[in-house]
DNA sequence: TCAACATATGAAGATATATTCATATATCAT
DNA sequence: ATGATATATGAATATATCTTCATATGTTGA
């Protein structure tokens, strides 16, 4: 059965730890150690929610460093903030940040989740795959 | 795991039968049948599909004498709307009605699927369930 | 009340998706 | 080159979803 991209976009947000992603990356880029202490989940797990994101055009990824930094394609980024602003529309509740996700995401640079340098900026762009 | 309403809505969207009744339904109301008629899927198949997207609140259905009408509510018209429309801006391809569909969604009438008169109006209203 | 029509649903099997563990790959610092 | 760190992926299992067939429910018109 061959399953056009809308679906894959759709396949890709009808998950709760990706919705939740997208939330964070909302707010900022962040590397897949970042995304394993937010989520409190095994780093394999992450990893493969992020490949369902990347492939559905939802993230994008590049390397920086020993990080593989996520963040929200440019292409992508009104599509997705326009469907968390039509949710909030649709129904009063339930979308939107978790409280207690965003005061994690503000620790991840407190507390030095991803290490210290960040490298400043080598040649950065999207991974090339496949 | 608890399923929030977010999550159901993209679950409910992430089917290509699904999308293509909404598309369907964007045009105008159709019962299972013109449905089952213009998808050419079986009824239950039809029948279980529907259900789906009235629980995440994309359709509603109101009975007209034999037949069950579905029809986008109100109060996610423009949720709808505004999905197809980002996803057009997305990607340049693949949304909107299949020009089958389109042609099949008009001999609906042409071939009367759902039966001659339509009752005029008894006192409709989306159905209670539950 | 009965037959015909329209739709919904239980149950079983097929298929897809998610999670986990172990391990592979890639980069960095020494 | 080596060890440490960060990420990705193969394989197995668990779980969810989709489809189909048979049958039940609800409505109409005779």
């Amino acid at each position: 059965m061959p399953m056009n991209d809308t679906v894959k976009v759709f396949k890709a947000l009808a998950d709760p730890t990706r919705l939740r992603v997208l939330l964070l990356l909302g707010v900022r880029e962040l590397c897949v150690c970042e995304l394993t202490y937010i989520l409190k989940m095994g780093q394999s797990r992450v990893s493969r929610h992020m490949r369902i994101l990347r492939e559905a055009g939802l993230a994008e990824d590049l390397r920086r460093g020993r990080w593989m930094i996520y963040r929200i394609p440019a292409r992508s980024r009104a599509f997705v903030d326009g469907l968390f602003a039509g949710l909030e529309r649709l129904r009063r509740r339930d979308s939107g940040l978790r409280a207690g996700d965003r005061r994690k995401l503000e620790a991840c640079v407190r507390k030095n989740i991803r290490g210290r340098v960040c490298e400043a900026e080598r040649k950065e762009g999207p991974t090339q795959r496949r």
